[in-house]
RNA sequence: GCCGCCGUAGCUUAGUCGGUAGAGCGCCGGACUGUUAAUCCGGCGGUCCCCCGUUCGAGCCGGGGCGGCGGCGCCA
């Protein structure tokens, strides 16, 4: 039943004396004297519409109706100073699809709140603002890779190792067996670049991890992407042009959306390539020279990233990590065996890892190494080791946060705004 | 896993020395000739997170529990 209407964003002032009709939900309701005035509010924005009293039917119960109720409004569009946007609609007909009472989120809703209710808090035209972005954010992602010759694959969810070591899994029956659901796609991907050499995909990514941050949750969208005859330095040229061209690109098509919320748009404009490209050892020294107390070979915290992303007025590369800190797929630096060849993208202001990529170990006996160092089993890994002995090829690739580009995009604080439904140590619901 | 903080009306919260629990918003009713999260008047609304204890008397003091939040670690 697709009702033939206009969006109120579609409503201009030189289109007075028309006749339209809009379907949306009432956002405010305010009566003064012998008139009612509702502003309207569908995906594409918001409008005034007024009703009086001499169009009684609609006048009665546009007085009744409550706050958030959806609605079909007829009327004639009118030009007037008076009404925000400086025009407005002159109703004379209003159906009233489902009454509210009262909707139960207003003006002092806390942030705990808003995700109680977060079903209904995605009426806000601010949450539409982050998903709007984020929409676009994947757009353009997709019109970049597609132009570059990226082949999007679609990787199993449900799996039976880990990635990494360290990284907890959420454990769930399989039949008989026990799996795990996937926190990573890239094996996978990995596996895939020897028939289609550039591939990309788009996935939940899950980590049983109790990371009470803002940079966390249980429950995130991992965009990966994996090349062949690909080293580190030819994967970060992808993932600075990849980063620049989703930033800029949404900058253009959805400036409104991301000024509700950032202010400032240095960061974004500065996101051209090339980025940066600062060595752990210099990040180390410039940490060091600010007092903060860290030796080489140690992981940088988020205190430590944070003093460091403050440097940076754009985002920037962090390579050449110690070894030992970095996964066990990563291949060894062949100048110098202590590092891993390793890079993470870190955005400035503040809120530091984006994407962690590398240039993957391609010899077979380095990887089995590596796993037995990691105190790891090489037979849980055995297809995965078949990737070097049947055609290996150097290959590099990365994994991007999307809620955290987001996040960092819109300057927000907290990535779990930065998605439909949060999903966090402590929240599974709504 | 570790450190810190908080649970009072649907929401946001005040509550002094331990002495009958208050406000704003929302909602309901009324007033108002154009409002911009309108304004003004009136009304409804309470398991003070739970249990135990101290006390003549506990929202407040003590003990235990539960739930949540902020941060660290881990990562994208």
């Amino acid at each position: 039943m697709m009702i033939d209407k206009v969006y109120c964003s579609q409503v201009k002032p030189k289109m007075e004396g028309e006749r339209v009709k809009l379907a949306g939900w009432v956002y405010r309701k305010r009566e003064v004297g012998k008139k009612v005035f509702i502003v309207l509010r569908d995906s594409s924005g918001v409008i005034q519409a007024i009703f009086r009293k001499d169009s009684e039917e609609a006048y009665k119960l546009a007085k009744k109706v409550g706050i958030e109720s959806s609605v079909i409004v007829e009327g004639t569009v009118r030009a007037d100073p008076r009404a925000p946007g400086g025009v407005e609609i002159q109703a004379d007909k209003l159906e009233v699809v489902q009454d509210v009472e009262f909707f139960p989120i207003t003006k002092d809703a806390s942030d705990e709140f808003l995700l109680d209710v977060r079903h209904l808090h995605l009426h806000s035209p601010k949450v539409g603002a982050i998903l709007k972005v984020k929409a676009t954010m994947m757009q353009a992602a997709r019109e970049w890779l597609l132009q570059d010759g990226w082949y999007e694959v679609f990787p199993p969810i449900l799996v039976t190792g880990a990635v990494e070591g360290g990284s907890t899994l959420f454990k769930l029956k399989y039949f008989d067996r026990e799996a795990y659901l996937s926190q990573s796609a890239q094996l996978y991907l990995e596996a895939a670049i020897f028939g289609l050499e550039k591939v990309w995909s788009l996935t939940p990514s899950f980590r049983a991890e109790k990371s009470r941050t803002r940079r966390h949750l249980t429950e995130y969208w991992h965009l990966e992407l994996e090349g062949a005859w690909m080293d580190l330095w030819d994967i970060l040229k992808v993932e600075e042009e990849l980063v620049s061209y989703m930033i800029q690109r949404t900058l253009e098509l959805r400036r409104k959306e991301i000024e509700i919320f950032r202010k400032d748009f240095e960061t974004l404009k500065n996101t051209e390539p090339p980025f940066p490209r600062v060595s752990y050892d210099e990040a180390i020294d410039t940490l060091q020279s600010k007092g903060v107390s860290i030796e080489w070979g140690e992981d940088m915290g988020a205190d430590e990233e944070r003093i460091l992303t403050q440097e940076f007025d754009r985002p920037f590369f962090v390579y050449g990590y110690p070894k030992h800190i970095k996964a066990f797929y990563m291949k060894e630096d062949p100048e110098d065996p202590r590092k891993a060849l390793a890079a993470d993208l870190l955005a400035p202001e503040g809120y530091g890892e984006v994407i962690g990529g590398s240039q993957r170990e391609d010899d077979y006996d380095k990887l089995v190494q590596r796993i037995l160092e990691e105190g790891m089993d090489p037979k849980n890994y055995e297809w995965y080791l078949d990737l070097r002995k049947y055609g290996s090829v150097p290959h590099s690739g990365f994994g991007l946060g999307l809620e955290r580009l987001v996040a960092w995009a819109m300057k927000l604080d907290h990535v779990r705004w930065a998605t439909l439904f949060p999903r966090t140590p402590s929240r599974i619901y709504p």
